[in-house]
DNA sequence: AATTGGCACTCTATAAGTGTGAGTGCTAGC
DNA sequence: GCTAGCACTCACACTTATAGAGTGCCAATT
């Protein structure tokens, strides 16, 4: 029985992965530092306070736990939780009828897709009583569908762009000269025999070359036809990224009380650079991902976890979804609500 | 002299308004009650502390000011608040400089009406420093421009609105069959001639009248027409109807340091409906209009005050704009600021 | 060798007491 | 009508005392 406690290696015994577990539990439930007392009670073995003072010295030695000063109880510090998040946590299935509320909800008569999206941010938020978070598709994932031109009055044109997820982009453009109706569906026809089903990036590409062509020919209708279209492409792009909601249940959390922090997070869910930033990286993950605010130098998240999984259309991954909440959160809970939504969310982009 | 302090005359002498003045200016300034001794140096009068108290005896009596306790200075209360706006305060105008800086922010090259007004409201919380808000042109008072039907596949039509403010809505109608592209011409035609120009509460009640009209006539197409037409301006309707910027400005202030109430009022923000309620009140009021959190019983809006301007379109008022702050907030700055910019946002509407 | 009880020690949080300063109200005198 | 003086009040900051929770370590037990 000479294992454990071995030189530099992190090699944590069973039972102290049995009391870590327990004291990261008890402590996401009350929030504060764990005793020994407290810890003894609530393992099922039946071992007295001082047995748990020694295994909680080594936990402590190895940094998985932590105590605030020195008769405080201990307290999971980052790496503690990442062991936990890694190999200690069993998530169950969420239960049928919660699936069925996320699915009804999602399913309830949303026509556009960003409604959708919306949605079920909203009901991210809802459901874990933390803030929701879902990326928009992004762009270059996208394929493009169609384009149109409108006719407004005073050399004005009105572009609509849709994308195969239904979203709808439109801006109004100011031209040099007024045109017909005629002129601009045979540039929007063009524009759509050209580009349908390619992805928006490719879409950009070859917009450019085939404006070069054109210029080259002097062909004044096809040019402008493309420029048109150049620009409210690149409009589409520069829309607003993702969609927040439930910011204020954060606002809830002790962790979080200092306003100084609270206001930072806000002005970055406003901001949103940030935040979808950080959510790109999981783009194209697999499964639940679950980020611990502090491990990355972001300290604009210190004390938050953010837990996520990405979304699809058409076998791609396309966006992200989340919950944004305090470290201190039910994983046990978030996690598989997170996973349900994505996987429920692309079923229902799917089929439209 | 045998004047004031009758019986329930609120005749306030010529000098103890100026106190009042002086007090709430003080007041204002570093929101601390105002004593005696500081109010004696502030006001260019040579009295001394002990004549201020009695002055300030005489205000408190008639509840334009009140002590937290005992030993306190003087606080503003509601009515005193009221009265300094009322007959108090003299406004004067806003730099040169400021306006234009309220002017090229506003022309930026903004394309989209939408842009315009969620510029503007940024506008407004970036130079007050606390929050902006704009309300969106009132459905009925906009006129209805244009509306198109382009065919997407699979029984589904896109349907685009077009108001006179620039501002765009557009929605995926399902219908029960596939449509040509030329009878969704001629159906917008027909609306285009039909309803252009009309405002929308118009537009609404002839659409339901024609509706009826074609039924009897079993003209299918008609009818359809017109009940895609009801239904992409229904959902125009439900649109969020304000813009919020800059709600985190508002935690900087003391006032509202409470978590709670600055959750019930964020919450608020995003929910949006009673913020716009209360905006509404406003809508064919002329010039700015103060309002104080508490004066309506709005315990929510408690501690804050509401200044608000209209803005024009075609010399119809058909939003508010305005900022959002604590009751102790700089009026003789903000009042400007608000005006100013509801009238350069008219300008800048106006000639699109 | 692991577990346990006991004990001294540490540190926080809470309450209770103490001064100090700002400010008032009142009264008598200018 | 204004002011100086004085007694009084109250919040706030500061100190001090006390209780409680929890630790670490050691010696005893199994």
């Amino acid at each position: 029985m000479a294992e454990n406690k071995s030189v530099s290696e992190t090699v944590v015994s069973e039972r102290a992965q049995h009391f870590l577990k327990a004291l990261i539990d008890r402590y996401i439930r009350d929030g504060q530092p764990v005793g020994s007392r407290t810890l003894a009670k609530d393992t099922g073995l039946d071992l007295s306070p001082a047995t748990i003072r020694n295994v909680m010295a080594d936990l402590e030695d190895l940094g998985l736990v932590s105590s605030p000063h020195t008769s405080a109880g201990r307290v999971p510090t980052i790496t503690g939780y990442r062991m936990f998040l890694d190999s200690l946590l069993i998530v169950q299935d969420l239960k049928k009828s919660e699936v069925d509320k996320i699915r009804t909800e999602l399913m309830m008569g949303r026509e556009d897709s960003s409604d959708l999206l919306a949605s079920a941010s909203r009901l991210l938020s809802g459901v874990t009583q933390m803030a929701g978070v879902v990326t928009l598709p992004r762009r270059e994932k996208t394929t493009f569908r169609q384009i149109e031109f409108l006719p407004l009055s005073d050399r004005r044109v009105l572009a609509i762009l849709v994308m195969d997820t239904g979203e709808v982009h439109n801006r109004i453009l100011h031209t040099h000269r007024d045109f017909e109706r005629v002129e601009l569906e045979q540039a929007a026809n063009f524009l759509n025999h050209s580009f349908a089903g390619y992805e928006m990036d490719q879409v950009r590409q070859r917009l450019l070359q085939e404006l070069n062509d054109a210029r080259d020919h002097f062909d004044q209708v096809m040019t402008q036809a493309l420029t048109m279209a150049g620009e409210v492409v690149n409009a589409s792009e520069s829309k607003e990224d993702c969609v927040i909601a439930g910011q204020t249940n954060l606002m809830e959390f002790a962790e979080l009380a200092e306003m100084d922090q609270l206001r930072k997070l806000f002005d970055a869910f406003t901001e949103k650079r940030e935040i979808l930033h950080l959510l790109d990286q999981f783009q194209n993950a697999d499964g639940v991902q679950i980020f611990i605010g502090e491990e990355s130098g972001y300290q604009l998240l210190s004390g938050c976890s953010v837990v996520t999984a990405s979304y699809q259309v058409n076998e791609e991954m396309v966006g992200v979804l989340g919950v944004i909440g305090p470290t201190r959160m039910n994983y046990e809970r978030v996690i598989p609500v997170v996973d349900v939504t994505a996987k429920i969310l692309s079923a229902v982009l799917k089929k439209h």
